[in-house]
DNA sequence: AGGGATATGTTATATATTAACATTTTACCA
DNA sequence: TGGTAAAATGTTAATATATAACATATCCCT
């Protein structure tokens, strides 16, 4: 069953309740299928980063954890975003320092996102063969191998203007 | 009179003193022209950054110019590195929080880096205009007003293959 | 239940960046 | 040519981001 058609990311009024239910279950499906486990700190820290489509800091998790439970050291953090970025759960903006849900971790695959400066909202481009195909071929044009790619855009978002 | 024609800087045999050489002489022009002071400071960073294609972090700089002057400060070298892209003479690679000189900085551009995991070399794409265009109209296609773009893809260049 | 692998706790440190204010140098003009 | 405002640099301190190293707890399998 392929999952419910939802408004892109971007357009600011949606039902994000269930964005964070649907990201959540694809977690626990993802973790079951590569026998990785889904432990409640990582839960916790996915959901956290999931209560918008605002790439946020290791550290204001640090903080936002620190207001369920004292003592919450950066370790506890970073060790549940490698986890979770292993997994293809969480995206890491390089451009930002920060980190955002994944909007479609089915499998592994190459991400794109495009960062409002208005809302700070960044929303990853779902199949863009068209910028893949393009740094592809001019990767291969010079003899380039891929092995990641980091594709930043920055501007303003459609409901922002 | 153009440049020189040089190979990519992917090639790791190349004359290198003439790569710094250029990148010094078209600094001097570029800050002559846009009325601004290319002092030995700057000058001095730029050579630093020059010494190599591979992008260099801000502390590997302040260790450098300590060599030659004691007590230099983080301010000095972000100061200068903050003037240096001002002016369109250095990058920063945003996954690697490190600093690569521009090898064409005759005037402002968007830039796209392929990094190899090997050598750690950085090479500026000249004209990707594909890759340009491929970016524009998937931003078109969604409403997104771009402002910058981030484009760095790592793997193998082709002298380490 | 035993024992190795995995996850978490804890302390400390490394790396990266900026703020704020003092002093010096430069460019320009009266 | 001296005066002066802007620009650049010096200096101290703080903040932000990330990892190392080792201890303890928990889980999974037999
Ligand atoms: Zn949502
Ligand atoms: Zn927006
Ligand atoms: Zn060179
Ligand atoms: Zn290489």
């Amino acid at each position: 069953m392929s999952p419910t058609v939802r408004p892109p990311s971007f357009t600011h009024k949606h039902n994000h309740a269930a964005c964070i239910a649907d990201a959540i279950k694809a977690a626990e499906q993802c973790c079951a299928q590569n026998g990785t486990r889904f432990t409640s700190q990582r839960r916790r820290v996915l959901e956290l980063i999931w209560q918008s489509h605002k790439p946020v800091t290791a550290y204001s998790l640090i903080k936002s954890l620190r207001k369920e439970k004292e003592n919450t050291e950066p370790p506890t953090v970073y060790r549940a975003l490698e986890f979770l970025q292993e997994n293809n759960l969480v995206h890491r903006i390089e451009s930002l320092n920060a980190f955002v849900g994944c909007e479609h971790p089915e499998k592994e695959h190459r991400s794109q996102f495009m960062i409002c400066n208005q809302c700070d909202q960044a929303m990853e481009l779902r199949n863009s063969r068209r910028i893949e195909n393009a740094i592809s071929t001019e990767a291969s044009k010079l003899g380039f191998a891929i092995s990641s790619s980091t594709v930043e855009i920055t501007g303003i978002c459609p409901s922002c203007q």
